[in-house]
DNA sequence: GTTGATGCAAAGGCTTTGCAACTAA
DNA sequence: TTAGTTGCAAAGCCTTTGCATCAAC
């Protein structure tokens, strides 16, 4: 379930472009490099990100590339409290751990919690009502020495 | 666990201010009738129901009022896709469905949910961190006529 | 050479802020 | 009376849009 990117990566990516007839420019290729990198990020840092690797992109492009991306399944974009839109590289269904403090979101390196979750409300469905998705954020913060538990 | 609201909740929230040194204005009395109706709603819903119910109120005002309730632990602040913040009547914790083709958010109506899923990360904490809380978000549509179950 | 993508700047929402006028206590 | 609130308008973010320019194919 661990998250890696590499030359392959970036492939698949300039072959899922063709695939849709999106043009490889250096613009996209640097947004989805910059993501993969981080996996959760606003539209600005994945901007700063871009011209740290040297590639020049305005905002309204970035914006333009990730929605695109969202469109084609490859990202997510995520509910969030502050008044920014996060983006996700989608690597499939995971529980998010978000870190208000540092402004973090990391994902659950826990392959149980999930299909666990999952099949919890697979018995409990609503009433009257179909589950297309499950979003689960733990409200966390770094914990200095012990693990000890907490009610909720 | 339903929610419900009459006369001696608005004498309770009264007495919420006072004991925080705040004054009973109609204003804040009609944003507060207003979120116990609608229990989930964005500012701008808030200022149209406190409008039909006979009080002026600018937007302005209602994002004051609703970050202040917020402050006070009396609603939370929703995380959200859209642009726009929506605001929680804080009755514990709770889950939620959300139907994004209605833009309507519900509580899921179901005591054991939340206690099972909790009682769940409680065993399964991630590592190096302390939960603070849990989101779950069920994103649901309006089944017809089955509750057929379905893979997530 | 075409077609589509980008940059730029302007416009558009939502939210916050500053200050004068008002009012609940 | 007076400290706290509200309204108004302006300013601030984040995001989207339109159009001319530019580049991948």
């Amino acid at each position: 379930m661990r998250r890696t990117h590499s030359a392959p990566d970036m492939e698949k990516f300039r072959s899922i472009l063709r695939t849709k007839g999106l043009k490889a420019t250096p613009q996209r290729l640097a947004v989805h490099k910059a993501m993969l990198s981080m996996v959760h990020a606003s539209a600005d840092m994945v901007r700063d990100s871009a011209w740290k690797e040297g590639t020049a992109i305005t905002l309204a492009s970035v914006y333009n590339i990730l929605d695109q991306l969202c469109a084609l399944g490859i990202y997510k974009k995520l509910p969030s409290s502050g008044g920014k839109a996060w983006y996700d590289v989608l690597t499939g269904p995971h529980i998010h751990i978000y870190d208000r403090k540092r402004e973090e979101i990391k994902d659950l390196e826990d392959g149980e919690s999930l299909p666990a979750v999952s099949a919890w409300f697979k018995e409990h469905q609503p009433k009257g009502y179909r589950i297309d998705d499950i979003e689960i954020r733990l409200i966390c913060h770094r914990s200095r020495k012990s693990n000890k538990t907490k009610t909720i």
